[in-house]
DNA sequence: CAAGCAGTTGATTGATCATTCAATCATGTC
DNA sequence: GACATGATTGAATGATCAATCAACTGCTTG
């Protein structure tokens, strides 16, 4: 009924994504996905001129699968907006665990696979990146009470992911949530400094923000 | 002088090092290490059985450099010990930058293409991030008065390769430096407030470390 | 000088890689 | 029912993949 016959090109993308995901994008062959999706190579290529081609499709399709299979969940799993921050996370957590540290964030694989000869991938990898960090920005100044004047929130959405995406990478390597868990709990013990902060900001005792690079 | 007959198997590794940094280590093929490092494949094959043990030869290496090709140059960069990992930070970005963010860290990109039927390369992984937080860590034992006693300086040393890692692949991702000056000044920002913490432990108005998981 | 052996040569293997394309099928249009 | 168009079939392409191995070289040791 929700997926009533889902299109070739449909069944090629989600099998290339799947795929993608559990084996890498060079590691897979196109005739793997041929046989998981039960195409034939003529089909795949009438709908997609290139392996490059169908990595740019599944790049888009992960736009727009960023809000039903993701950020919708951690919507839903608190209403607190810093609480959504750490749901997210704690989606992430769940995947690795459930998935036996097999695979991690698709897009953080990507990342670091695709070369600087695929621009185009590249760049939909940044803007995947961008539409997750827009996301936690938004719930970042819904409790924009919680943090002073002087705190850069679109700095902390970017720390946000850089700490999903490392804490990811690390416990892969792992084969453990330790890593994941200690960087989600330095991410916290930080927000709360920021949130304590913020309610003392009138005094004189906050700590000093030195040291700022020039960007 | 210094490297006065670099021998067959040094030539393979090295080159093989460099092109799995460059290229990724499915990417590379190995004609092109062959080429590349001037060996014909009987000798390849005489020192590594698989291009799986070269891989594992190459993290090996990496084990070797970690102290004299990074650690060393970061601590030669501050005295301090805390400006030291900064420093540490900082010689990543300069790797972005002059590399025109065309390689990151070559250790995380390994880490998110080998797969799990790779064990030994995946341990190996996993002990290079060991070596580097461990260092990370000394230097905050080093520093330790400008931590609280409750601070966890084992979770904190994890947390900068987290934010390393991290800020290394968005900024690859993004082609710019902002994400990743970004991520360093909110762990700037974060080490402030733990030393301003330490500084007024004795007080009553700490943040609260509270939502800490249990492992 | 003989024997032994680590190291090297380089052509060759079969498998797999991404990709092509002429033929065929299904569907809607005039 | 003729025609066009989009979709599918599936065998075939040449390139490249990791890996093999018998022959050969150069050095060491007795």
């Amino acid at each position: 009924m929700s997926t009533p016959d889902p299109t070739t090109r449909d069944r090629i993308l989600e099998t290339a994504r799947r795929l993608f995901h559990e084996q890498g994008f060079h590691a897979t062959g196109i005739s793997t996905i041929l046989r998981e999706a039960d195409v034939h190579s003529g089909s795949l290529y009438h709908f997609f001129p290139s392996k490059d081609a169908l990595l740019i499709g599944v790049l888009e399709l992960y736009i727009q699968l960023l809000r039903p299979a993701v950020m919708d969940h951690a919507e839903q799993a608190a209403t607190d907006p810093i609480e959504r921050v750490f749901a997210l996370l704690n989606l992430y957590r769940s995947g690795l665990e459930h998935l036996d540290f097999k695979m991690g964030c698709p897009i953080g694989n990507l990342a670091l696979e695709v070369a600087d000869d695929q621009p185009e991938a590249r760049r939909l990898i940044d803007q995947n990146f961008r539409n997750w960090a827009a996301v936690v920005r938004s719930w970042l100044d819904e409790a924009s009470d919680r943090f002073s004047p002087e705190a850069d929130r679109e700095q902390i959405a970017l720390f946000v992911l850089t700490v999903m995406e490392g804490a990811m990478m690390q416990a892969r390597a792992a084969r453990s949530l330790v890593p994941f868990d200690a960087s989600v709990t330095q991410l916290r013990a930080y927000f709360d400094a920021l949130s304590f902060a913020a309610r003392t900001n009138a005094h004189a005792h906050t700590p000093p923000a030195s040291h700022t690079p020039e960007i």
